[in-house]
DNA sequence: ACTGCCATGTAACTAGTTACATGATTGG
DNA sequence: CCAATCATGTAACTAGTTACATGGCAGT
């Protein structure tokens, strides 16, 4: 929790809104689900919808109904200056919390003395799926950053985030072995 | 959430007792923060004996007052075999939510536009120290569980990890030399 | 006409946290 | 004797979730 009493997730959010696009609550999750869930995670719409409302409340970001003609009820924000400043706040001055790898497989393995061997292989295998099919999505995301100036920081993160996660393959891969042992 | 309704960290709890050693929900919380931390995350000590007293309802582990003549209210925890019917279960039989990882100086990094590059930098050597650290307690760890059978499983998940915290310092470097570009 | 996506939110819930109260024991 | 650690838990809170209600719009 920052100094200002916001969540690193609220820091998400208004982050989305950093690129200088204003973008609906709907926008947002789909963004969120594409590029912030592979180095943070995506929080469910109900909660985007609550953090925008917090930060409108601070003043960080305003909001207005969407595209005229557009009959749906679409609302859309920007980021306020007061905003911007309290990103570059959160950046610079607040104390990072710990990093969290939350590993379903690697729980599993490490209970393997109870469980049936073959069952947790099978555990292990379904990673393995997982994770490759992660690696193309961030692929895909690297192949959408390229080229553009605007992208460079997300570029850079998802080439951070890509050694991370095939590590993670490798490592599956050398645990499957050690399991056969 | 698994079937019957409790949380993977419920069954991550039910797991530290699989080991066979009777322990406290004092016990479990160090355990925790030398282990469990490093592939899942490491709940808060009012949270453990919150879910000590879920499972004990369950009939998956039982409880009685400590060492006769510790006049200090130590309970411990043994896990029964209903208990290790249930793990083994859930390992093989409960659906793995998604791997998540919560990297707050990438998340950062993604907004490095919004920062001042200085102190974005910043950030990142400081996450590289933190990583250094974390690798270092890894491999106490990894030299802990060798030559002990029991410890089989717990070796080759710490192994797993540490290949991906080395991955994450080397990421880190590379993504350091990106941002002086 | 129907299906699927766009879009926003509320209600009710579970998960997990911090702050605190309480008291014993151990080591210097 | 004092500080640190051992040890358990309650209370009050925040974070985050799922389920659902509501309705428009677009393509087939």
């Amino acid at each position: 929790v920052a100094a200002d009493g916001l969540s690193t997730t609220a820091y998400a959010v208004l982050g989305l809104l950093t690129f200088g696009r204003e973008l609906s609550g709907y926008d947002l999750k789909k963004w969120a689900d594409a590029s912030l869930r592979f180095f943070w995670w995506s929080p469910a719409s109900s909660h985007i919808y609550r953090e925008l409302a917090r930060l409108e409340a601070r003043g960080y970001l305003t909001s207005r109904a969407g595209e005229p003609g557009d009959a749906r009820r679409k609302r859309v924000y920007a980021i306020t200056d007061a905003g911007r400043a309290a990103v570059a706040e959160w950046i610079a001055h607040t104390e990072p919390e710990p990093i969290m790898l939350k590993h379903p497989a690697a729980l599993r393995t490490w209970l393997g003395h109870a469980a049936d061997t073959a069952q947790l292989r099978a555990v292990l295998e379904e990673h393995r799926v997982e994770v490759r099919r992660l690696l193309r999505e961030i692929d895909h995301g690297i192949a959408a950053t390229e080229g553009d100036a605007a992208m460079r920081y997300p570029g850079i993160v998802l080439e951070w985030v890509r050694a991370i996660y095939a590590a993670d393959a490798t490592a599956t891969e050398t645990a499957l072995e050690r399991l056969g042992e």
